[in-house]
DNA sequence: TCAAAAGTGTTTCAAGTACACCCATGA
DNA sequence: TCATGGGTGTACTTGAAACACTTTTGA
């Protein structure tokens, strides 16, 4: 029995954590301060604890090391190559989450001695197999994105429409009719207006929309299928 | 540094094997010949060794253990909440696979007494979190099978329309209809007819098609997207 | 008054739905 | 000849695509 304090040997957890900024994509990095891979970039994360479920480590270990928090994750999947880990065979399991990057404030913490965005079309050289997980998790959001409503946590509470599309546009790397793109969004029923609109904006301002979760789970009992 | 044929602590596999037959869908699983859950069904898995990718594992041991073999295994995903497992902590990766029940002659190897196919609606005690696992891996499988073009796998090479029909209707729990899922199927080139028609049969012969890989992968390419 | 984005209308065409129908075959 | 599943035709409805258009607003 080991001690609960104890780290779990061989197997360990990363983290990509999608951000919207500027009409592009991010992901979010850390830089190594010590080991073998010091002055590398890579995922957030690190090593699981006896006592701790993964859900929680990977919480715990992104907190730590970016100042992040009050997000949820959601597991992609393990990656478990022989060698992809230099010096031990270690298997890693894969988080991701999708967040709003003007909602935190970025502070190195733990191993770490930087954080920062870097554009998902112009990601640095990473450690270990890294780039190969962010490019596979990357491409699993591209797919889900187009199926399950989770884009929105993406952007701020309150958007507009455009903002909506102009994420939609960055992730699946295309463009899309405006018009339609609009009715097919306020057809589904899943956006409450604020009744708000933009400020400090010099064109005519937008109304503003937020995602009603609500609606979405009853939709959903129904046997309602998001699609775009 | 480990040896290399020494076994990873704290984590498994366990494998959820789906298969089809007399119109439901059926899953495959070992029963427990030693140990606390001795007499106890389980999904097929076990340990993984420092010196085998999880993938590789994964197919190890569920050959080993039922003499399934020959099929590709995709990962699902980690379980891994601190009681899940009794005695000692443990993280287990879950892996997948459709296949032909037909194919396959059962023998049950390792430490396992007994293997065999359960309906899915009506599945026996697990030992574990096992019950959980194959509820959630059902569930991915029923999103799944809607927007990727597995369950082919399911059936033998050569199947008629109604069997593959009967096949959704299983899997999704609910009526198609007859002429559009056949036009639907039909216009998507997916399907090459095999000159060939059902034997043995009182009825009517249906003609037989297999599912064409190749035009799937170029369609893809195109930017085809599966969908039923 | 102009540029930029908000937001609406309309035509066209493709695709899904529902259901009636005929065909082939062995018991 | 009848039951069973194989397979086709068609009218109807919905919804996506394309694009022209009007509105609002700050500079």
């Amino acid at each position: 029995m080991n001690a609960t304090n104890e780290i779990i040997d061989a197997l360990s957890i990363d983290c990509v954590i999608f951000g919207f900024k500027d009409a592009a994509i991010s992901i979010l990095l850390v830089k190594h301060g010590q080991g073998v891979t010091k002055g590398q970039w890579a995922l957030p994360g690190g090593w699981i604890m006896y006592n701790e479920s993964i859900d929680d480590a990977a919480y715990r270990l992104l907190t730590a090391q970016t100042a992040v928090k009050n997000i949820y994750l959601e597991q992609y999947q393990a990656f478990g190559k022989v060698g992809r880990f230099p010096e031990k065979r270690v298997i890693t399991i894969c988080y991701y989450a999708l967040v709003n990057i003007e909602k935190f404030e970025l502070h190195a913490g733990g191993s770490v001695s930087q954080v920062d965005w870097f554009n998902i079309r112009n990601i640095p050289k990473m450690a270990f197999d890294h780039t190969e997980i962010t490019k596979k998790c990357f491409s699993f959001l591209q797919h889900k994105i187009r199926h399950e409503p989770i884009g929105f946590n993406l952007l701020p509470k309150k958007f507009s429409l455009l903002q909506l599309q102009e994420l939609y546009e960055a992730i699946l790397d295309q463009k899309l009719d405006k018009p339609n793109f609009r009715r097919r969004l306020m057809k589904m029923n899943l956006l409450v207006s604020c009744d708000e609109k933009q400020k400090d904006v010099w064109h005519r301002a937008a109304q503003l929309y937020r995602f009603d979760k609500k609606s979405y789970d009853q939709l959903l009992d129904k046997g309602f299928s998001f699609e775009i």
